[in-house]
DNA sequence: AACGTAACCAACCGCCACTCT
DNA sequence: GAGAGTGGCGGTTGGTTACGT
């Protein structure tokens, strides 16, 4: 006999001679993790399991426990900023959800990988395109975040005053604000690109295509976050004042994608449009700019 | 109402890194 | 240094629910 930090005995046993539970989990057993957490505290998950008298594994109740029973769990759907966000975050570090999930309070990695896997990917899916692909990553920076960050602004106000005055989110965090304020602008230069006099730069304007997008300022616009860096966006809009030209220089064209034909209308359109983000007026207001710019 | 499909999400699996003996 | 134990992470699966026909 076994006798533990925790001061439980318990013999060394094979899965099997314990006779451990799989699936969902029982509200008795949820009552136990939660009461023995409680008065012992989280951490060493096997012996943890063992002494609750669980007939699970400790990884299992790990899980449970951080996904689900966790006080500051939060639940229901995803904020339109907690959505920008993530892919904002997504964007720099990829398939890290974990590291992900430290940037939004009370979220698990796990739900932000289903949200990542069924919202975005079906998004990617419309577009034929693959949710790796540049393409895509571009149609998300350019076209879905902005817009997310307008939606967000406009929530804000409720007069569809969309100021970047990030005192009108006081709920926000840093790391929710900092995003917000930047596709926020982002989404105001793209409604803006034919206001300006791009004359000055024709010639770059002519040899702007998707093929050679990425050989020239692609990665210029993305918001001034160095990979190797912690989280950090500039601390006030004013900072972004030359975005419009860095946007219009650096910006795949949307074009490209339309004309190719790799968006269908049907799906954009299907659905609830207040979710999907990706409607036809941005595809036609992206048009219509690029064809007044070029 | 019945059936099929899509979407969602909790849970599991396998791998890796770290710690301890 | 080797091996076992453990925790953490990302990928995947499968059950349930919602929705469309």
């Amino acid at each position: 006999m076994e006798n533990n930090e925790r001061g439980c005995n318990f013999a060394t046993q094979s899965e099997e001679e314990m006779d451990l539970r799989r699936g969902p989990w029982t509200i008795e057993e949820d009552l136990i993790l939660v009461n023995y957490i409680a008065t012992h505290g989280e951490g060493r998950w096997n012996s943890l399991a063992r002494c609750a008298g669980l007939k699970r594994t400790g990884k299992s109740c790990r899980l449970r426990w951080l996904n689900y029973l966790r006080p500051d769990v939060r639940r229901g759907n995803i904020t339109p900023e907690e959505q920008l966000l993530i892919l904002e975050l997504h964007s720099r570090w990829g398939n890290r959800w974990s590291k992900i999930a430290q940037h939004l309070p009370g979220r698990t990695d796990n739900e932000i990988k289903n949200y990542w896997r069924t919202r975005v990917q079906k998004h990617a899916k419309q577009l034929h395109c693959d949710v790796n692909s540049k393409m895509f990553k571009d149609s998300m920076r350019y076209v879905w975040m902005p817009r997310l960050a307008e939606k967000i602004q406009a929530a804000a106000t409720g007069s569809g005053n969309t100021s970047n005055n990030s005192n009108s989110h006081p709920n926000l965090t840093a790391d929710q604000k900092a995003p917000l304020e930047y596709y926020t602008h982002l989404h105001h230069a793209s409604h803006s690109l034919n206001k300006y006099d791009f004359d000055g730069d024709s010639q770059n304007k002519k040899n702007f295509t998707p093929e050679n997008s990425s050989t020239t300022t692609t990665t210029q616009v993305v918001s001034p976050v160095s990979d190797l860096t912690d989280y950090t966006f500039p601390a006030n809009s004013s900072d972004f004042q030359s975005a419009p030209f860095q946007f219009e220089e650096s910006l795949i064209s949307p074009l490209g994608y339309f004309n190719h034909g790799l968006v269908e209308e049907k799906g954009w359109l299907d659905g609830d449009i207040s979710e999907n983000t990706w409607i036809m007026e941005d595809i036609w207001c992206f048009q219509q700019q690029f064809c007044n710019s070029i």
